[in-house]
DNA sequence: TTTAAAGTATGACAAATATCATATTTTAAT
DNA sequence: ATTAAAATATGATATTTGTCATACTTTAAA
């Protein structure tokens, strides 16, 4: 069982708040997982008992809609805790979380955040800043499926993409997704998405090879997301 | 000034679980307003020093979009809180709150609320819980927006309004909408809006009558709304 | 290594939605 | 009560987006 004390994803969560104690308290009753890429770590309507802390590796937040698709409504990454709203609204998650690359998470129980909820004023209003952050990003994400177009939307999220994930040496996103996956984000039919794809690249704002986009011309890009 | 304490839309809110003691203190510090119809409570961008406890009449909360229209993200009504967003996150509001009817309400400032939140546990975890359930309704009407066609969203949001703001004798919806803001909610032109609604009144799901709206085939108008 | 399956790409077409024009009705100000 | 302005309604048309068909490419399993 490693140590919380020494976990360098902790200073970007909300658990940075937490005590020398504390931590050595949640060390003792944490359990560690190894989740290959496209293992579900927790499904839409399941009730869940404590958060996940997200160590390595990247995963979806998706929620079936009433046709049938996969609309992926957040990211998470390594640092971010995951399940949290279910949690304190003790309510079953409205969204399924799935592993996009192979990851590792740290499940804590219940009981325990919520004692931490008790003792420690700073922590609470760490987790209450979150959820608040999550919230302004919902709506404006909301705001954005209602009101641009899908290529607005496509622009947007790739921008989205090369700025939170990252790129490699030669300058393509560093998270993968598929097509379906790129899709389920900006809201759109698969076959609009790579259709939408292949006109950026004619137009030279990106570039495609294979599953691999790297983006050009970054201005013109975000021009277009407005 | 009025006593918080005999307040009955308190018991609606976080605020129910404040002591005898904090609503005498609160009474003391909070600032009643009345605000007309149409009347902005606050805009997009600005700082907020507080909370408003609405006492009643109902709200907008719409955002500006690029292209120019206002997006209504959220209705909010007689015993909810506004302002709690922005005010935990210490950042200006992404949101501006809009009378859409004659208002009654109380200003509470920052310094109090903050208070609450480090002497009583019990007040926090609402306040938590309130705006995790605003994440949970966001992150749904998201996926609706990205997923659903326009007629579903205005069969669905015809719905939500009768459910949640009740309708008059003669079983018109209460709060009255005007075309444009109907259709700023549900993220589409004005003119598509009006095109829908009288769709729908043809096929005898609704009926018109100037601005009123009356829900003639419930079951018929959610089994369109999915 | 071969082969089936999944993912990506593109055309053809249909459906949904936006935009612009204009008429009608309602509302509010004089 | 009259009148201008705003809101509602509807047609014509353009644009966007979805759906279905099919071909090509990559991936992973046998």
């Amino acid at each position: 069982m490693s140590k919380c004390e020494q976990c360098i994803v902790r200073q970007f969560s909300s658990l940075k708040a937490l005590s020398k104690d504390e931590l050595l308290r949640m060390a003792d009753c944490k359990t560690s997982y190894t989740i290959k890429k496209g293992e579900v770590i927790f499904e839409e309507g399941e009730t869940t008992h404590g958060i996940y802390c997200v160590k390595d590796g990247v995963c979806k937040m998706t929620k079936l809609s009433a046709n049938g698709k996969d609309q992926i409504v957040k990211l998470v990454k390594p640092g971010e805790l995951l399940g949290q709203r279910s949690m304190i609204s003790e309510e079953p998650t409205n969204l399924s979380a799935v592993a996009l690359e192979d990851m590792e998470v740290c499940f804590i129980p219940k009981t325990e955040i919520m004692q931490f909820f008790n003792q420690n004023n700073n922590f609470s209003m760490n987790v209450m800043k979150t959820i608040c952050g999550d919230l302004k990003e919902a709506d404006d994400h909301m705001v954005s499926m209602a009101q641009k177009s899908v290529k607005e939307r496509l622009a947007e999220t790739l921008i989205y993409l090369e700025e939170n994930f990252g790129k490699t040496e030669d300058g393509c996103l560093k998270l993968q997704l598929s097509r379906e996956e790129l899709a389920g984000m900006i809201g759109t039919a698969t076959e609009s998405c790579i259709r939408l794809l292949s006109e950026l690249n004619k137009a030279g704002l990106i570039e495609l090879d294979g599953k691999r986009i790297k983006i050009t011309d970054r201005n013109k890009l975000r021009r277009l997301a407005d």
